[in-house]
DNA sequence: AAACTGACTTCTC
DNA sequence: GGAGAAGCCAGTT
């Protein structure tokens, strides 16, 4: 069950079914993970992150699409570095959400 | 248990 | 359009 798992839980499992190519906003991950507004905990959560290699947080910007966070490599210049090799469509630095933001799981 | 922190979001100046 | 302040949520100390 959804609810048996943690909040954190929640967000690494939703964040790993980022499809690639695609990003999400940290509210958009806290809606999915059953709690709209907490984008603030979903960026915690991200930052406590245990395993970066098995949780694309790279993929997760802000509501604007802009780059926020990221502790692994060079931090944000890595993680625009990643979106590109992941084909994230890139508009002024920032990500176009117009284009490169998930749907959700109904995509 | 209470208080502080933080990879957010939105409003206002 | 850029900078500052307030609000919200979950986690950590």
């Amino acid at each position: 069950m959804n609810s048996s798992k943690g909040f954190k839980e929640k967000i690494y499992d939703i964040t790993k079914k980022i499809p690639k190519g695609k990003v999400a906003t940290y509210g958009q991950l806290a809606a999915l993970a059953g709690s709209p507004g907490a984008a603030r905990a979903v960026g915690m959560a991200m930052k406590t992150n245990p395993i970066p290699e098995i949780v694309p947080c790279y993929k997760v910007v802000a509501s604007d699409g802009s780059l926020t966070g990221y502790s692994a490599g060079e931090g944000i210049a890595t993680k625009k570095e990643k979106l590109l090799k992941d084909g994230v469509t890139f508009k002024n630095n920032k990500v176009d959400l117009t284009i490169s933001q998930w749907s959700g799981f109904n995509q």
